[in-house]
DNA sequence: GCAAAAGTGTTAGAGGTACACCCATGA
DNA sequence: TCATGGGTGTACCTCTAACACTTTTGC
């Protein structure tokens, strides 16, 4: 874009056509070549979120074509005015009910295949959410059912049957934005997004473990992750939710990044 | 995208317009209200180097408007059939001459703010590629100059003198490909990409005292790169063209992660 | 008291930093 | 011979991994 190749971006005539026109969603620019295309830009959400001590993604069983009755991403066209992460929040909010202000949401990557939506042109912007574990009920949704799913299920390769699995490129988009979550999780203190406001050292690690999908060692974990500046700052109060000795109480803190790294081989 | 909103992509006819046409870039979608839009899709370049000791980028000098005789970023109109790292790799080859086959090629992140491009709403995938230190000339290329200009005086803050620095938000995208190589050096073998075939362990430290702008202890840096496993491989010969003592020359090893990373204080 | 989870102490080893020192060449 | 960069040895320190042990609750 923005170079010398002489056009300016504009939509020719070819392009006009009702809805349900099907394949032909292709605008070609002024030059007699296809020296540019107008494409539908849409943003999909890896929504994430950590229950039961499984790390799990938010789907949404599809009622319509292509792809009908198959698991998806949640998303939707980006709106004419709109930046692409405002309209990710706005999704993300649609979809978990949660006022999606004090949501984690990051860009993770942008799939652009021709041939990835069977109905045209459509490229797609991945973004990452993380919400704390009980979340919204999935209550005000517009779609039809969306649901929690482990993400383990999901991932495992079970070779030959693809049929079953997510629609489009969905699975590769979960795949990058669940590896993009498991290596954050090492150098930067994102794993409070998936806890409450108050949470303690052992819930915590619970969130590290799942995500992970290794144990790790809760004495050293708590020395870690209270040493390291700025992870976590104490709230003062405690408790035994967790059954045992009362647990103290931590929130986060204010770093960006982890120094030391949290380290996953433990 | 992808939901069930009702919507499949077609462009309506307001859309149909002539070249040159200025604002008006959005298409609307089948409903009264703008429930999606068509946007130019468009894939820039950072195209990063070492020189000289110096981290370079390739930048054009744009030859019309809007944003005429200022430094840009390299990049074009995605084809209507290209997939978008194809449509990447296909400028890269045109801007540097170089075949772009081995050349490190990797999507940084997508920026679509609708006020970006003045002409109207184009979305644009930002590239970060890396090319060892004698570039081709830039020879082939149908652009007016292209140039390597040094990262370091692009990117420092010169507070409110907005208006001589790159076009578009060319700045942005340049600074998010230096973190991402940056961050790379550290845990990935990529720093071999900014070398030719054959190198020695200080050609490739002074890769990294480039990319991060820090100097290193050439003897910790020759002890960590040749003991960490699979990152470079000798390759047997030696050459004295660094002076001094005649130094191995190794290639590139086969990981694709270092264990353990480099790490930049030092 | 007993189980369970929180939290501290300790030790061996790996890796990082700093720097002294020797090696092999060209001029 | 000297300057230059290549390359090794080593001491000190920090961080990690593994695990023994004490603390504080609920039942």
């Amino acid at each position: 874009m923005e170079r010398d190749d002489g056009g300016v971006p504009g939509l020719a005539a070819s392009a006009a056509r009702g809805p349900e026109a099907g394949t032909d969603f292709v605008a070609r620019g002024p030059g007699a070549g296809a020296d540019f295309v107008a494409v539908g830009l849409a943003a999909d959400l890896v929504i994430l979120t950590v229950r039961d001590g499984r790390l799990q993604v938010l789907l949404i069983r599809r009622g319509i074509e292509p792809y009908l009755g198959r698991w998806a991403l949640p998303g939707g066209f980006v709106r004419p005015d709109e930046d692409l992460e405002a309209s990710a929040r706005r999704e993300l909010a649609e979809e978990t009910g949660l006022s999606s202000e004090r949501l984690h949401l990051e860009q993770v990557a942008t799939y652009g295949a021709p041939d990835r939506d069977p109905r045209g042109r459509v490229v797609s912007v991945a973004y990452l959410a993380l919400v704390p574990d009980p979340p919204a009920p999935v209550a005000g949704s517009d779609a039809s059912s969306a649901e929690w799913v482990d993400v383990a299920d999901l991932l495992q390769d079970r070779a030959g049957t693809a049929d079953d699995g997510l629609a489009f490129d969905h699975r590769r988009i979960l795949g990058d934005g669940v590896e993009r979550a498991r290596a954050k999780l090492e150098y930067s203190p994102l794993a409070t997004a998936f806890c409450p406001a108050e949470f303690t050292i052992s819930e915590l690690r619970g969130i590290y473990e799942a995500v992970w999908g290794t144990p790790l060692d809760p004495r050293n974990f708590h020395r870690k992750v209270t040493k390291t500046p700025g992870f976590v700052e104490p709230s003062g109060a405690t408790t035994t939710r967790d059954g045992g000795r009362p647990a103290q109480l931590f929130h986060r803190g204010t770093a960006h990044t982890l120094h030391p790294p949290m380290t996953r081989a433990g």
